[in-house]
Order: C-alpha cells, then sequence, then structure tokens
DNA sequence: TCTTGACTTCGAGCGTACTCGAAGTGGGAG
DNA sequence: CTCCCACTTCGAGTACGCTCGAAGTCAAGA
C-alpha cells in the first residue's frame, strides 16, 4: 500500500497542494496523518472527504459553513440530523441558482438573437451593404427586459 | 419627466449607489448625464443596460469581460458582431455552469438520501435505539475529479 | 435663514479564497 | 557523501468586487 502524499491527493481531488493545506489550516479536514518524516498522508476517506468538499465549493458554499459541517461531521454520528439539514437548505440553494441561471441565459440568448438580426440586416438587401435605421426595440416580439429590485 | 438619480437607479437595477458609481468609474456604463447642480440622471436606456450588466454578473461574467462588452457597445454598430460572438460564449459558459450545478446537486441530493438512511437506522427497530455499527461508504471507489484550477 | 438630506468625489479598506515564496528537512539515487 | 526533489511551516501577498467614510455641495422645506 502506497502513501498518498499532497501531490497525488492534488492530482486526486482538483484542488491544489497549497490549498490542501490551506484547508487543513481552515479545519475544512485537518489533522491528516503523517508519515515518521512529518510528510502528510491521506486515506482514502480523506480524498472522498475532499472531492465532496470540493462540490459544496464548486456550488458555492462558503468555506466558512463547509467547515461548520467539517466539524459537525468531526463530532460524530451524533450529528446526522444537522448535517442532513445543512445539506438540504444547500440544495435548495443550488437549485435557486440554476433557476437564476436559466433564466438568465434566456435573455442572453435573446439578446444574441437581437444581434443576429441587427447583422442579417446590415448586410443584406440583395448583397447591397446599407445604412439601416436604428430599429428600436423592434423584431423580436416583446424584447422587454425587466429589472429586479 | 422626473429626473432617475442615483437613489432610484440603485432601487430599479438592483445595484447599490455605490456600485453604480463604481461601475461608471470601472467603464461599465461612462459617463452618465448629470443635472446642473452635478447629480447622476440616469436614462431608461441606461437603466436596462445596467439591468443587462447585472444579469452578466450574475452569471459570472467579470467586471473586465463586462468592460471589454461595454467598450465595444460604446463604439457603435460596427461592433455588433463582437459582441454577439462574446455572448455565445459567455452563453455556453453559462450552460458550463449549470451542467455543472446539476451534477452537484444530484451528488449532494445522494448525499442527503444517505443521511436519512442512516437517521432510520439509527432510530427505528421496532422503536428500540440502537447502536449501530458503522456502515461503510459503500458505492463510490475512484475519486477523481479533475477540471477547474 | 437654517436645517435636512440626497447627492458629489476620492482614496482607502474589506472579505473571501486562495496563492506564493522563503527557508528548512528527510530520504532515496548515483 | 552529495545532490535533488518533494515535502514542510509560516506569514505575507494577490485578485476581485465591491463597500465605506470623510468632506463638501446643492436645493427644497420650515
Amino acid at each position: 500500500m502506497h502513501a498518498i502524499g499532497v501531490r497525488e491527493a492534488s492530482e486526486r481531488t482538483g484542488l491544489s497542494a497549497h490549498t490542501l493545506r490551506y484547508y487543513e489550516r481552515a479545519g475544512l479536514i485537518g489533522p491528516v496523518r503523517r508519515e515518521a518524516s512529518g510528510k502528510r498522508t491521506y486515506s482514502e476517506k480523506d480524498l472522498l472527504w475532499l472531492a465532496f468538499l470540493r462540490r459544496l465549493r464548486a456550488t458555492g458554499m462558503s468555506v466558512a459553513q463547509m467547515r461548520q459541517f467539517a466539524t459537525l461531521r468531526a463530532a460524530g454520528d451524533a450529528t446526522t440530523g444537522d448535517r442532513r439539514r445543512l445539506l438540504e437548505v444547500h440544495a435548495e440553494f443550488i437549485r435557486g441558482q440554476i433557476d437564476t441561471l436559466a433564466e438568465n441565459l434566456e435573455i442572453v440568448e435573446r439578446k444574441i438573437e437581437h444581434f443576429r438580426q441587427e447583422e442579417r440586416d446590415a448586410t443584406t438587401v440583395a448583397g447591397r451593404i446599407t445604412l439601416r435605421r436604428p430599429r428600436r426595440q423592434a423584431t423580436v416580439k416583446n424584447v422587454s427586459v425587466r429589472s429586479q429590485p
């Protein structure tokens, strides 16, 4: 069984070696087992946990929240309820992000369509290059961008 | 026709007054028309543009990229192609974000299910409270998540 | 006239999450 | 033994996107 050092852990979790040490300092995983020489040795369980942390980060969880979660985890089996609730809240948060992105994506796509239309207007008319009159909001029906407060 | 000051613009775009001024400094909208007294007066067009900028930010576009876009916009009709291409790239970026979030959401949901199961194991068995033996993670082997640095 | 309050500019400060670099150690290859 | 390289610690630095506060101006209302 070979020892998994910080380099391999980095490769396998997608977190830089610097970040792995930082996460330990930050209380997200600590303390990792060491070899006699002082070098970190990650277990497979550590790697799974780090990979999961990475997913939490990738979905917008702050380091502070991850630390909270990690602390509960470290406290043992009695905290699974708390951890579940924390994840439920986070799942809802992720769904919100997805919805927001989808909504904004639609608007960006509409804008792209709008530009395509402008480009067609500007270059066509039987190959002649034309000065087109500025079009007010036209073409695509109901392009009214609503602002949210 | 009443003048739209920075306060109202803030309310209507969802950007703070400080941020509105910052965006102007940052070249995302500059220079906004002023009243004789020096106070900013936003046009409806300004508000639409700011609302759009807000959507770009909300979808992860950096201020630097927004500035690029804004610069093209300021350069006039000849740049619609560039702007369209920029948005196409960004739309793809948003789709990537949505995919990543959806994927991670699924894993978080699985973890929630896992906790629910643990909670059932810990509390049931005909109403008797039991010390359950630790269940191993099972399933997932091979942690390898490569991707964004 | 005085007060209030919404605005102005400017530069500095802040929170987050890394990211880096200097200086030192240990172990294996040659 | 010497060299190299991957690791170690620690504190400082960076990038980003705001966010704030001080000090001043202006116009309207009491």
